[in-house]
Parts: C-alpha cells; structure tokens; sequence
DNA sequence: ATTGTTGGCCAACGACTGTTGACAACAGTA
DNA sequence: TACTGTTGTCAACAGTCGTTGGCCAACAAT
C-alpha cells in the first residue's frame, strides 16, 4: 500500500544504546495518550488536546505515529500479567487469587481502561480487547481445565464478571461498587470465579 | 435561562386525542436515533445520520428535540422491567429468573445497549445509569434485604455480573459468550445472582 | 379569500477535526 | 566551513460536526 511513514528508515545510532533525542517526546505523547484515551474515550480524545498535554505540536503526534489509530494501537497495549497465577498453589484458592489480582492490576492503571472505553464504540478496538483476553485468560484456563471447548466457556464467563466489575466500579462508577474495599471484592467475587474456574 | 425552544407553546388540540401530524416524524427520529445510538455511540452517532434513517431533515431533529443531548435523553429512557419479579415466589429461584429475565430483556431491545455504549464516554449519560439501576434494582433487593446499606451494595455487585454479561455478550461479542444458550446463562449466572440477593 | 400556525426543506454559519507540507533550529560529520 | 538528517513550529487544507434562520407548502380558522 504505502512505505512505512511513521518512522524515520535510517535510525540515528549516535547513542549507544541506539536512543534517540525524539524518545523523551514519544514517550511524553504515548503517556498523554494513554490519560486522554481512557478519560474521554477514542472519538473525543483529541490529538490536539493529547499534544497540548504533552506540550508539543499536533503535527509531532502524527510523525511519530503516522496516525490516530496507530497511536492507539501504541497506547492501548498491555499485559494481564496472569502468567505465574497458577503454579504451586492450592486451586481452589484461585478464584480469590484472581479477584486479589484484578484489583490490584487496574487500580492506578488507565491504559485497559482506555482499551476498554475506545473497545465500546470502535469494533477494531473490540477485536483487540477479545484478542488480549482470548490469549491472555485462554491459557490459564486450559491448565485447570482439559477440554478445550469447556476452557474457552469458562474464560467468557470469567470475563464477563472481572469486566462487570471493571465497568461498574472504574467506569460508571455506581457508588456501592466503589464503595467496596479490596477485601469485600475479594470475598464476594472470589467464589463467583472460583465457581467459573473450577465449579 | 431560555424558554422552551423545543416545542411549540400552543398545542394543536384539532386532533380529538391531542395527536399531531407530526408525531409520525418524531417517532421515526427516536427509532432512528435508538438504532444509531447504540451502534455507534453518543459521539459518532451524528444527528445528520439519525435524520438521513428518518428521511427526513436535521433541522426538524433540532426542532423537535432541541439539541443532540436531549434527543438522546429522550432515546435512553427505559424500564428494567423488574417490579413484579418478587412476589410470591420461591425466594432460592430468584437468581436463575433474574438471570432468564436479563437474557430475554437485552435480547432485541437496542435502547439499553444505547445508554451503556454513551454511558461509557459520557459522564453525564453515566449518571443516567446509575440513576436507573439504583431506583429500578434497589427496590427488589430492599424486599430482600432488610439493612440498606446492605441491599446496596448487594445491587452493585448484581449490576456488575448483569453488565458485565451483557458487555461481553451484546457489546464486545466475546465469542464464548455470544455462544451460550439462555439456558447456559440461567445454569451459569444464576447461582451468582442468587449468592448476590442472600448469600 | 384571509390570515396565522405547523411541517418541512435548504443553505449556511462557526467551530472543530485529522492531517499535510513548508520551513526554521539544531545536531553530528566531513 | 558546508552538508545532512533529525526535531520542532506554524499555517493551512479539506471535511464534518451541531446548530440556526429563512423560506415555502399545507392546513385551520376566520
């Protein structure tokens, strides 16, 4: 289709780890990028306004990037850090694990939270946020759970209740689930998914 | 602030029950603005598309809704339907036929799908669904719990597994999740809820 | 036939969007 | 010094948005 216009071809090696002055920009763009996405969603987070936050011209944003969706695609990738969930300990204790783990993982975190919000209305987005769950959550449930069918069912339901959760508590922040400590999650969720894993 | 800009001050009462001519066209723009809305979302969901479904005129979307905020508010106001699900029932079913009632309540109805795509992007929309759950599912969950408090957070705990299925399920279409049968949902989600209300 | 009201279409406004290209400041290299 | 490629600024483009006001046809009541 078109050459690769996001990126300079020739890299300045003058560094000797190959940085690059233009890094601390980047960086200051994608961490901008990431406030804004989740704030206020794909369509009204705006490029000029994520520049402003990152106090520099709109025009750098589209040079560094090449465009809106790429920065998105830079900006909404992360890890669900469940690798390591479930060695050595007692499974049925995983359920409370998990809910532990969920807490702790998106408290503070705006990058899923900008996945999220942007996955709402914009199905390319959609399709990525079932891929980081499919191969992210799909494995942890295959190794509790043989058969491959019955794996993939319960990962959906697994999900709809830790995105339940995520949606009523960081996004439409409904008081009462806010209101909830980590160990309260931790007691009333914790056989829910326990049930999902393992029921 | 301003007079009703909205609406004509005189009604035209030609009409024995109060009818006009135009209700036709102000239906079709409330269909045609559900649709939208909850394809797309508050911010991409143009007034320009909602009219072009209509076939009729922007203007006339202005002229009888006033702006895009208060077209929406007239799109998203819905019943949860959820008064009657109580009574004179055995109290350890409730669970599965809240879980069968969510099922047969999002399926087909785009208003609901609506308000949580904008309510995601848009704080004021946000509020909107809080204000719903709270009046609509804290009644039922008063009459089976005494403790306000209680009944409370007992509501947002069911919010947050009913959202979540019907975010994976009818909004980021999770596979597994599309897959399941109203009866797998009822088996599934049922004890969930049921632990939620008297657990 | 006359008015006044309602329903509807049309063109345009101002604001804002993503995106582009020209150009200046600066670095390192020869 | 002059040259080259990187970083950044500025102004503008083309398009879309919500919204407004003017205009005309259909209709109602006088």
């Amino acid at each position: 289709m078109h050459v690769n216009t996001c990126w300079p071809t020739v890299v300045d090696m003058t560094s000797p780890s190959g940085t690059r002055r233009s890094d601390g920009t980047r960086a200051a763009i994608l961490a901008a990028a990431r406030q804004r996405f989740s704030e206020d969603g794909y369509e009204r987070a705006t490029i000029r306004a994520i520049a402003a936050d990152a106090d520099i011209d709109p025009s750098m944003v589209m040079r560094y990037y090449g465009n809106k969706e790429k920065l998105f695609a830079a900006a909404a990738e992360f890890n669900l850090e469940l690798t390591g969930l479930e060695d050595g300990r007692p499974l049925d204790e995983m359920g409370a694990r998990l809910a532990s783990h969920v807490i702790r993982l998106w408290d503070g975190d705006e990058t899923l939270m900008a996945l999220l919000r942007a996955a709402v209305t914009n199905d390319p987005v959609a399709e990525t946020a079932r891929r980081i769950f499919a191969t992210q959550l799909g494995p942890v449930l295959r190794s509790v759970c043989p058969n491959e069918e019955e794996a993939a069912k319960r990962a959906g339901l697994i999900s709809s209740q830790v995105l339940g959760l995520v949606l009523t508590r960081y996004i439409l922040k409904f008081p009462p689930v806010v209101a909830l400590t980590k160990e309260e999650v931790v007691h009333w969720l914790g056989p829910t998914l326990q049930r999902y894993l393992t029921g």
